[in-house]
DNA sequence: GATGAATGAGTTTTCATTCAT
DNA sequence: AATGAATGAAAACTCATTCAT
């Protein structure tokens, strides 16, 4: 968190980092640019969720109540405006996992966290198209989902510490279900029925209790 | 399937339908239309398979060895292209399906169907993204996916019959699964490892089998 | 009239008339070649009149039976079939008009020509569009309009002598009248309305009377 | 007019339209925004008349020096352009005619009203054209071509009220004649004659004098 | 700093004409 | 000679990004 002396600004582009030279004495920003900032995260947010990844950069910045410099000046590419937001969506999603994961017992933790995920996905549709657009790249947005992989892994070892979760059975595992039920979640979601995702999210469950004792797939 | 007493081109769009009067003699189509008609598909399909459905048609027609002309003669949108392209998948696969539901058990039938219909998504990127654009449409390519329900349908009701499979289970659940699973396998396809969803299957197989009672969400 | 000789194509192009050497022995064309050329002539006045002069020439190729190699071959562009039908719409309108022109008196004569002439371009679009093309033009399509200038000026002529004619009017007076009427018969046929144009016509034979002596604007 | 209200754009597209929300304080637009909008218009109005609906858009854009886009930032579709270009001119037209309908004598003010149009129509091959197309629609550029009967029905009830046109004429007809004579003084503008029309318009007037009691034909 | 107009390469599709069969 | 498939140069329109005001 490059900026984060500021207290304002804790991700993406800072338009006056290339001003901060020895010595010199670094002002606070303005007051509508902490505003305009805001306001094009939250356009952009909604219009991503809602849209996907393909939304026309005019439509947030009119929703932003912006105008397009402002919003480039915040954001010099599109992208990376894109990765802000889904950067911000998985800090709050990785926060909120660390409280499902230590807060109960760890089965239960497991499934709140599986079902916070879904709930996640099945509203946001750029969120659900980027796991797949950068599954194999280790830079950009990619950073941000490997974020969940440290909860994931931990939420994995506690449940195996007690027993509740099918032997072999790794974090690796999970966050590809993530992905897989997330799409469903998403399908469900367009249909109107919430109903359909957690019913494909109770089988994966039941598959990973440890009553199965067939070893996984390996080598 | 209009075409068919031609025996040689069972899908898609074919330019010279309306010569074909009552009585007349038809002729067999030249055999450079049929190889350029056949680079098209393939050149198409590979490019709608590993760049989506978004790819650009000139690449199409470049890597097919036609121009754009040849190319729209045989497919007039883009649309149509994709659509045959996917239909012939279907086909086939609906194909290979109703071989795989009759030929076995009833659980084993089920699980070579989910098999063999990742191995085909892993590779597919169109096909992914085409279930998801067309969920809830009932036309266009959306016709093709419909053929699978009831290979699905017929294989649930055998399962169940047999007491195979988890109570309450419906065709629905498992084409849902099966796209869940799908984005799963194109992932794993991806980084070059197709253990990665066989694991994935296998914990979704036996969360689907009958010893687990609970029943699933509803209404 | 250059290929008058064959007795069979009268017009436009003569795909053998480059193999008639000296000496060399002329042989009559196929007969399926004057059938397909009776064909294709038939279908595109058809296509022509009704869509005007941007009618696909596939289209033109297909309602005539014959193949795009065929068509061109007989006429190696559009422009020239297009030449081609109209001047032959022309020649017949010309034979036409020489006989209004001749059988009766001289102002039943030029107003049945008008009639006649607006008959016909309420029907053609390409006529229509063509007169407005071409009107400067003295080659091609232009030529055959020519034709017409003949009969027309014969007619002024009678008229003038019987004084049955308002006193300074030009055989190009006439013309002029003849394709500003047409484009109103022409939209007047659009409405199905023929009555529309017979008045306007009206109007313009009775602004044609000697009864108007007032000199008509010049220099 | 729904963007009167600003005092600067009355037709055509208004880009931010949707921003103005209640109470927003409306800025002025940009000076280079005005100046490309007009030179767009003053563009596309010169490359339709001269070379009629069908010019290339391109060819728009680089004549009034500005890119693609911004042709397409201020008029979304070739269509609109064109509507806009003619808008303008019947709106003008519309306004002059109004003048002349209301200004003198009922004979004179209607020749007076014919000899202003086609003096418009001898420019505009657009214009002329659109009559054509348009003729038997209400919307689109219909709409502005509807906006003169109003003033030619006026014209034609003052003169039957003077009693200096002949019985039986109605606005139609004088629609009518106005469409081919603006055909035949597009034509004869391309040569360059302007006497040309006014020798036809001569002739109509003086069809439609009362001396001419004959009925016109109707049912 | 903010604004939103301008840019222009890129995308899909059409159709007169050519040429292999 | 006939056929109809192949060609490819346009043409309309989009949108991420830049830059004048």
């Amino acid at each position: 968190m490059r900026s984060g002396r500021y207290g304002w600004s804790s991700l993406g582009y800072d338009p006056d980092m290339d001003k901060v030279a020895e010595g010199a004495v670094v002002r606070a920003p303005r007051s509508d640019a902490v505003r305009n900032r805001a306001s094009i995260l939250k356009a952009a947010s909604h219009a991503f969720a809602t849209q996907g990844s393909g939304v026309d950069v005019r439509e947030i910045a009119r929703s932003a109540g912006v105008g397009m410099g402002t919003l480039y000046r915040h954001f010099p590419t599109k992208d990376l405006l894109l990765e802000t937001v889904l950067r911000e969506h998985f800090a709050e999603w990785t926060r909120t996992a660390w409280d499902a994961a230590t807060d109960q017992d760890p089965a239960e933790a497991l499934s709140a966290f599986l079902y916070d995920a879904l709930e996640r996905q099945a509203n946001h549709r750029a969120l659900v198209e980027q796991f797949a657009e950068t599954w194999d790249t280790t830079e950009g947005i990619a950073t941000c989902r490997r974020e969940l992989h440290p909860v994931i892994d931990g939420l994995v070892a506690r449940c195996h510490d007690a027993g509740v979760l099918r032997p072999g059975v790794t974090g690796e595992d999970i966050s590809l279900l993530l992905v897989g039920l997330g799409r469903i979640a998403q399908l469900a979601s367009v249909q109107g029925d919430p109903l359909l995702w957690r019913r494909a999210l109770q089988i994966a469950l039941d598959g990973l209790q440890p009553i199965h004792r067939e070893e996984l797939p390996s080598d």
